[in-house]
DNA sequence: TATTGTTATACTCTATAACTATA
DNA sequence: TATAGTTATAGAGTATAACAATA
């Protein structure tokens, strides 16, 4: 193992370890858990049902009814009533809570500038390129193999 | 968010996803959980110690005891006294775990051809590059910032 | 009837702390 | 004393199944 050059492959591995480490130590310095900032990011565009949520988190909406109780008891989000179906609530960021996107969306942009920092444009455009072709290829195979 | 084009980020962080769940969705076509297929692959080079494995996957030696508690049920791997340690146990795949490992790397070499199929050589070797340097600020500000 | 969200229950992964057997 | 691994305990995330309220 050790000395071996590193595949390609393995650089997006590491690419992806590295991230998620990365990503879990911001969500712990602004104290939440790796499924919560998840659930809140998700909240990013708007409120949600949990419904939506729960499709949107790919979980299913027993574990958005746990997330959800999490992010109210620290103050990020309230559970409101749906304008139009009683039976639905609408998971809605507090002002901490939007504070907070804010502060994924300014630490998404730094993030930005740390990977692309010094790459010329023209690097840029083509590594743009390339990881939008492994993109549509892996949702490809995974839609063949998995359905 | 919707129609609005994907940054650079946007598109490593949508691979991130996609692998995850390629990979997960194969973990559970073999029988392993994520955990336990990680596990399973640090095992890749030859039996390690519990403490080894600790380290290597960077989580505490009673979590390693439970997530080797569960390959061995599984017949996936035995654990074997250590031969100049009585106190250590090295943990060894039995020839279905081996099996297993074989094909992990298969799925690994088929995700290499899958990524860069139709890429030029050059493309291929831009690619590696980026990523190395990516890599490498994301390590950087990992360790400045985080310690 | 179908859908939204909850309660009940269980399993996996993770952590800390105390302990045993060895080094 | 220090290290390898286990037992004890706890908490988060996940799932399925049964249920109430509403559509």
């Amino acid at each position: 193992m050790a000395g071996q050059p590193l595949s390609t492959v393995d650089r997006v591995l590491e690419l992806v370890d590295l991230f998620n480490r990365d990503m879990q130590l911001s969500f712990e310095r602004d104290g939440l858990t790796q499924a919560r900032a998840h659930l809140l990011w998700a909240l990013r565009g708007g409120p949600l049902t949990q419904r939506a949520l729960a499709d949107a988190l790919a979980v299913t909406p027993r574990n958005v009814t746990g997330l959800v109780d999490g992010l109210v008891a620290a103050g990020h989000v309230v559970r409101e009533p749906h304008p139009s179906d009683r039976r639905a609530v609408l998971v809605t960021p507090t002002p901490a809570g939007a504070a907070l996107l804010d502060t994924m969306v300014a630490g998404y942009g730094e993030l930005e500038e740390v990977l692309l920092g010094a790459f010329s444009a023209r690097q840029v455009r083509d590594l743009h390129r390339a990881l939008g072709v492994m993109n549509e290829r892996l949702r490809r195979r995974i839609e063949e193999e998995w359905g």
